[in-house]
DNA sequence: ATAGCCCTGTCGTCTGCACGACATTATATA
DNA sequence: TATATAATGTCGTGCAGACGACAGGGCTAT
């Protein structure tokens, strides 16, 4: 179908800002090239703090969610090294509304709005990378929103394995190996559906033998035919 | 709340590229202000078309939406004058995945991205406004995707009055009227409930007097009190 | 006018899946 | 190596809300 063939490109497009930044910065500030490390559990911001910078995962998992009224937990998502989050501040935001929470060990590197505004004015590739780059996650949320809204828990699973491969996973052959540490509940969080939900789908599929997997990875057998 | 008090006034920003725009264009670009007029049902642009353009809505209501494999459609938003649809096409969008459809006799000014880059190229105010335009989509759409997934169809429908009054409601003390031609069908697809639910939460907000509504308008008795 | 069409209102029925409860098995920690 | 803690697997129950069906009311067009 033209949506998923002709679209599938752009969703899995990514806009590499840590090569153009951190050169950038190195050159421009000296080598006042900073790194903040971070222990597990440890946040980055929480809600209220004030949306000052950007970062750049040099190393580790981070996730990214909020809270509920009720205090539950929602996880938006979760990104590994390379990725960058707390980009709103770029757009406008003041005080943030979401955290971030390093999953494990992990390195960031921070830069703050002013600095990178100032990287803006005289790097206009830049900008329009940046400007890229937010569009990107436009793009990716209108598809998770259809993907929430409009389509079964087993489908949303689905979609969700199909992204995660797409996007970390290392296709030997047929199978598609994707080295993870999601849990179910996890899973059940950046699917929109409940623990036991996945674990059912989970099982259901490797019982179809579509796909395998244990604690540390899961495994499609063929992605063109998971569904 | 915190999160409904101190964080409602962002929702609420817009980013008047209208003003900023025309008078730019009209002095670049000599008399050849451009408006083009749309009857009734006509696309402005439909999926696989080629994303040149941005749009000003000079007059009329604009629907943005798209269709799932089945033919269904889904209405993301619902734009009138003053408003700016399109602006995917900067960010990198090369060809359109979404619709836009005139609701109603529609004028409609249309820029090209080259245009427009070069305009921002000149004016770098521009494109911060550009990025902060895009940025607000990005929050609006992360809120309508935590309504959707985590709020019952009654709370969808109520935040989505209350939303809607402050975005386009004039209010007289207590009152806030909103004029629109919104079916319930329209409301259903923007809440991402059935057309069904929508009456029935609709005249259980009436039979308890906390809006009154008809063909033409919905009346929110006391936008502060609706729940 | 009058025919046709879409909008609104109100039923039941049927189902996906959340959620609690619990057993079982891994993993971290002492 | 033992023990606490977290992750997985599998029930049953409950319910929000989608959906089909149909009836009445209001626009619009001819």
């Amino acid at each position: 179908m033209a949506t998923s063939s002709a679209a599938a490109l752009w969703y899995f497009e990514s806009v590499n800002l840590y090569h153009i930044l951190c050169p950038h910065k190195v050159k421009k500030m000296g080598d006042k090239h900073e790194f903040i490390r971070y222990k597990k559990d440890d946040f980055i911001y929480v809600p209220e703090d004030a949306a000052s910078n950007i970062y750049l995962i040099v190393d580790g998992r981070i996730k990214i969610g909020h809270y509920l009224e009720d205090g539950k937990e929602v996880v938006s998502s979760i990104l590994t090294t390379g990725e960058i989050f707390g980009e709103l501040a770029l757009a406008g935001e003041d005080t943030r509304r979401d955290f971030a929470q390093a999953m494990c060990e992990a390195v960031i590197c921070p830069l703050t709005i002013g600095e990178l505004q100032e990287l803006m004015f005289e790097n206009k590739d830049l900008s329009f990378k940046i400007l890229k780059l937010i569009g990107l996650r436009l793009m990716k949320l209108e598809r998770k929103l259809e993907l929430l809204v409009f389509k079964d828990a087993r489908t949303r699973v689905i979609e969700f394995l199909k992204d995660t491969a797409a996007w970390k996973g290392q296709r030997v052959g047929f199978e598609t190996m994707i080295p993870t540490k999601l849990t179910h509940k996890d899973i059940a969080s950046l699917t929109g559906t409940s623990r036991q939900t996945v674990t059912t789908i989970l099982n259901e599929l490797k019982e179809k033998n579509l796909i395998n997997f244990d604690r540390k990875k899961i495994l499609i057998r063929d992605i063109d035919n998971l569904k």
